[in-house]
DNA sequence: TCAATACGATACTGTTCCGTTTCGTATTGA
DNA sequence: TCAATACGAAACGGAACAGTATCGTATTGA
């Protein structure tokens, strides 16, 4: 947002802002950042051009504030009381927020991120930095429940994890449906978490 | 190429096709297929723009036959005696690709393939559908040495091997060196490998 | 009523790029 | 020499988009 409510004179409709936001989201979805011109936000929103301008600088602007608000997800507590049937959930839960608005948001972003400087350090903030606190707690449950014996590299494991979702979601566009994310957890993470290294 | 080549006055100069395509390739890999201009690329070939128009029928066709001139590799085949070894090698083989020239074409097509039907079908044609034979060779292999048992998912792993590389060149820019290359031979590939599901 | 602001509609300037065209010059074989 | 084509330079028309400005109308509180 950029000027400061005034308290003379007609008042912004807040309406307004919703449909300019949600209008800027379902094209990100559909044609991604670059592509997106203020032009069409307003009139999808059903607002003059003017009224969008009075909200936003410009289109950076407009994208990075919908990018804060929508980048803010909860992960509900797992535990399923197996260490697969934890995976499982936990991946499912990040998948769901992918493939949600908030997440299309993000992969509509994720193009043009890489030549862009200031896009580029909002997704490096978006992405939790250490290995998710989630995903720490359900090993070392596991590791209690004697499953694992862990020294696995969590952190290449999420990696791991991120990659082939987000390169499954937005390049190749194969579906990232409960069984691929079973053969995920099966054939890739308990192996890697299992594995006794000698 | 567009037009047939007459037998008829001056006869054009292969030199400036080279220079055409050598100056689209830098810059694909600088800016993206997006943002690559024909304007730019006859800049930087130092040619006129209508040379580059009488060569090839818009940007589409001549990044199109780009790519295809520089999506035919040869990974040299790999046999160091041991899974771990053999492994290491391919995938250093093949992010050496990814991270020359000729990779950097792909990647440059990568965030533009998704909107855009035809270079999507392109990627398709460069990416193998099955399983790589030198996988399928490394493996046996393998399992004649009796170092694994066999009933890995090779198609997940290969999947998720390409994900984390592409994953790491394309969008966290995040360094692919050896090291990286052996943790995740150590930490991933070698584990599902060499799990014995039960 | 009135000042202040929001809003829609629309026009406008400026930029970038595409793909075409024109023109003068260079190169080729007949 | 001459027709045919390639080339560079430059201009051109057109489209798309950014961001600004103007104008008449609507809404608000004082």
């Amino acid at each position: 947002m950029c000027p400061i409510t005034t308290l003379l004179g007609r008042p912004r409709d807040a309406a307004r802002d919703i449909a300019i936001q949600s209008a800027a989201v379902s094209l990100m979805q559909e044609v991604g950042y670059d592509k997106v011109t203020i032009d069409e936000i307003a009139h999808r929103a059903k607002v003059s051009k003017a009224t969008v301008y009075r909200r936003w600088k410009n289109k950076q602007e407009l994208i990075t504030d919908l990018v804060k608000i929508h980048s803010k997800h909860e992960i509900p507590t797992i535990d399923t009381g197996s260490l697969r049937g934890d995976l499982i959930e936990l991946i499912s839960a990040h998948v769901a927020i992918l493939k949600g608005p908030d997440g299309s948001l993000l992969m509509g972003l994720l193009t043009s991120a890489q030549r862009n400087p200031e896009l580029s350090q909002l997704m490096m903030e978006c992405k939790p930095k250490e290995v998710d606190p989630e995903v720490t707690e359900i090993v070392q449950r596991a590791m209690k429940r004697k499953e694992i014996v862990g020294v696995a590299n969590l952190e290449l494991l999420g990696e791991a994890v991120g990659a082939i979702i987000i390169h499954r979601i937005a390049i190749t566009q194969q579906s990232v449906n409960r069984k691929f994310i079973e053969s995920l957890v099966d054939g890739l993470l308990i192996p890697a978490l299992t594995y006794k290294h000698s």
